[in-house]
DNA sequence: CTAGCGATGAGACTGATTCTCAGGCTAGCT
DNA sequence: AGCTAGCCTGAGAATCAGTCTCATCGCTAG
């Protein structure tokens, strides 16, 4: 498949500002992490990154895998969820898109959903506790559809 | 300190029948696992529980740990809960405290908490999607009062 | 008391993630 | 455009949690 320039969204084009402003230099590995995240809907692994980047153009190093995420968690526009699989995801947060995440304990699929009370509970409980509360993660787990 | 005879809880007992039920042997490592774990209102990592063991009396194998967590866990006695901090942690399930987790995303602390609301919303997603929830873990990060 | 077989643990191994450090490249200055 | 300081990268070593192997130990039934 050819390389074709796509549209910027706008989860990517705030990652770069939000990166020029925290005074990060542009590097190619970084844009290119940036721009894989950005068309993926749901999480994916350090692993997985690593092999859809050197199966396009571009392969990054590890090292520069792992070190772009934590900078992106850090400033806030990617999640890194442990999903109970030895193995942390990341993925792209986006303002109208929260989501969790149901894990299949059999095959390992991981599908998202979201849901309304649920954020509302959480809230109410981050205003309750003595606790500066930043995030949340909340995973279902059991058996899906396919391993039933 | 010296080795004092415990009172047994119900949570050891019940543990013990339920070995016995499935056809394990007594062992002493496994015994010393429960044990402990029997004293814990909280979450231990399997290091933690490595290093309890071995400053007592009783050392026990990492092997053994890990297999015998497994073991507790497949019982339904012991809950595994992954806090992010890529590492897992064990706690006894006791009937009567059901509860989920605070991290400190700085110091690493755990904090426990519980909240009907929220348990509700959980059970109610588990009803409408089209998989077999078998159980859910919640974690809340952010910042604890401390390191505020 | 003894044999059979589950329980145990030392240590090798695996897989994910982090660290090190030499060389490349960006951004700012002339 | 040319130059340079210092951030950005990536290859590979190191670390760390967790798993596996296998010889030995020690329950328990008989």
């Amino acid at each position: 498949m050819a390389k074709t320039k796509k549209k910027e969204s706008q989860w990517e084009t705030a990652t770069n500002e939000k990166l020029a402003e925290a005074g990060f230099r542009r590097g190619g590995a970084r844009a290119a992490v940036v721009s894989l995240l950005d068309e993926q809907s749901c999480a994916l692994s350090a692993y997985e990154i690593e092999e859809l980047l050197a199966a396009r153009e571009r392969a990054v190093g590890r090292a520069s895998i792992y070190r772009i995420l934590e900078q992106l968690d850090e400033l806030g526009v990617v999640s890194k969820v442990e999903l109970g699989q030895a193995q942390a995801r990341y993925e792209p947060i986006r303002p109208d898109h929260h989501h969790h995440h149901l894990v299949c304990d059999k095959c390992g699929a991981v599908i998202a959903f979201d849901d309304a009370p649920l954020e509302r509970a959480v809230d109410s409980i981050s205003k309750r506790v003595d606790f500066a509360v930043e995030g949340h993660e909340i995973v279902l787990h059991g058996l899906c559809a396919d391993c039933r």
